[in-house]
DNA sequence: CTGAAAGCGCTAACAT
DNA sequence: ATGTTAGCGCTTTCAG
């Protein structure tokens, strides 16, 4: 694996080092024909700067790195295509790393990441993480760090988010204006901040249209299919149902349906439902889903060019994105007329 | 953004520069106490050793990359877990980068790793890629290279793959056991070496089983909804339905499905399907998804295993590893009684 | 326009 | 057990 260096070619041609640097440094103090020459032989003899050195003596790597929780869904693979289509556009190169929802791995990759000196970061965070105290040592060392999605809106730092709460509101009242009178919220962890806030907005819609207690109900379901069935079954076995359900995504609303049905009870006939960070099935399955679309690839592209801003130094303070999303309303929340 | 180096940590304690290395290079020749001593007050002053740094003078970054294709469905991010859990469990970090299905952008991206000193790589190319010289000549300069899926067998180089045309014949003999005398497959690209295998065993079935010309079709859709919803459109109203599909992916006999149902057309009352690449949501769906599951967890844990043994050099040739898929039946490939 | 030399932060002989 | 020194491959003054 030994590979041609800088005084290969520099001894290949009898010129110095600093030349060859120069060739490949576009300097201006270099002469066109040496600078070709050097080139030329540089590519026959498969030269090229070694980037760690190069690293070790600049300033600039023209490298990001990007932090995600997971990618079980859509939602991260194409805030990453946002992300990415703005930063290879400028040159730059996207390194991702995943942190499988642990706050600790998380952490872990961060620090590889600056270790390995990328130029900056977008970090979109694990779960409500306690120990923001590196990133913010670091933003104030002049880090450039923008965070996406999953972290409080109180958080001093540059960042891009989606109104959940705002967004759970709506999908809600939705459901209210159908005429449903009796809602059941199939919650996220309540750890998860994002889920939280989604909760927070469907009971907002029930306050503002004067729902009683009797009236809702938050289920903690979590975000997976398992469980959400397995509750869902208890309520059918309970008697225990509502006339729709507002789901924390899609995949617990797709879940819910599929148990429903099992149970002879039809969507949107017997019951509505509607889910939430619309997947692209939505339109697909029967019958169609209902959901909140969050804007994932406008998303990153929001913060890569945040992130250029910070990198370039147009901006200091701490700057709050947040993108608008749309309430899709498909089959399965269409109340039949009574 | 000054960090602390190893000489202002030997500048406080008056030691030298290698005293302080070794401290943290848990080397054998150093006292304990000086060691605890260099260690604690490294920690108080924020020094932690420069990877950059130790790249240039160490071979090992204990770094691994990933080039990946894509992230539109599950596959790779599967994938990718598989990998992780190994991997990290030894130590490494895990490095991504996607090229967005373009051979160039992948091809950059392997370049990109491989000078920042990643100790391996692992290859999912994007298309049947043209150019693999430079791959080549990578690994025959000993450097650690695993490919998996989408590449030729014949490939000479470490890989992991799934027999796509075995797994497609299985699928298409399951419709014909089904009593289905017309079959149509909706194909991926010609380009791709994967989705053509599919079509491969879709012909080999209906061949084995004495299926004429005019007893099947394959209908080249690609693996996006919005086509094969089209050109499942066209014949219907070219009245120029079999009576199933052989899908290329999920996403297309979801496609499919949604259209035929427009049209007033029920699976698998009317028409069967099957699905391929089995997705989360193949169950939760109705009619649920008959589809082949391909093992993505488990091809990311072999390369990686694999991987690990070319970086030990406990292997040198080319070894190929195939892994079993499974075929599962569900509702939409399943005949009704005549 | 080009070369010599210092230095980036660290490791690894080589001394002591 | 500890210090000294020579690189690793490159960029960047500083001379000329």
């Amino acid at each position: 694996m030994k590979s041609v260096t800088i005084k290969d070619v520099a001894k290949r041609l009898n010129v110095s080092i600093s030349s060859v640097s120069r060739a490949f440094n576009n300097s201006y103090d270099i002469k066109k024909e040496t600078r070709e020459r050097i080139l030329r032989t540089a590519q026959e003899m498969g030269y090229y700067p070694n980037p760690i050195a190069q690293k070790l003596t600049q300033k600039k790597t023209f490298n990001i790195g990007v932090v995600v929780p997971e990618f079980i869904n859509e939602y991260y693979s194409e805030v990453i295509r946002g992300i990415q289509d703005i930063l290879t556009s400028l040159g730059y190169q996207v390194l991702i790393m995943q942190s499988d929802n642990k706050h600790e791995r998380e952490l872990k990759n961060v620090k590889t990441l600056i270790h390995n000196m990328m130029d900056g970061l977008i970090i979109c965070p694990s779960v409500k993480s306690k120990n923001m105290d590196y990133y913010l040592d670091e933003i104030n060392k002049g880090y450039p760090i923008v965070f996406l999605n999953r972290i409080e809106q109180s958080f001093p730092a540059n960042k891009v988010l989606f109104n959940n709460t705002k967004w759970g509101f709506f999908a809600t009242e939705h459901l209210i204006y159908q005429g449903y009178k009796k809602i059941y919220h199939l919650s996220g962890s309540n750890d998860l901040g994002i889920t939280k806030d989604r909760t927070q907005g469907f009971i907002k819609a029930l306050a503002k249209h004067g729902f009683s207690k009797d009236d809702y109900k938050v289920i903690e379901t979590g975000i997976l299919p398992e469980n959400a069935m397995a509750r869902v079954q208890e309520l059918i076995d309970n008697k225990d149902l509502p006339e729709a359900f507002m789901c924390v995504n899609d995949l617990v609303a797709l879940s819910t349906i599929s148990v429903l049905r099992q149970n002879q009870i039809e969507v949107p006939n017997d019951i509505g439902v509607v889910g939430f960070t619309e997947t692209k099935i939505a339109d697909l399955v029967s019958p169609k889903l209902s959901s909140v679309k969050q804007p994932t690839y406008e998303m990153g592209k929001s913060a890569a060019e945040m992130l250029m801003k910070v990198i370039k130094k147009e901006t200091m303070s701490s700057n709050t994105i947040i993108l608008n999303g749309s309430l899709n309303i498909r089959e399965s929340s269409i109340r039949a007329n009574q």
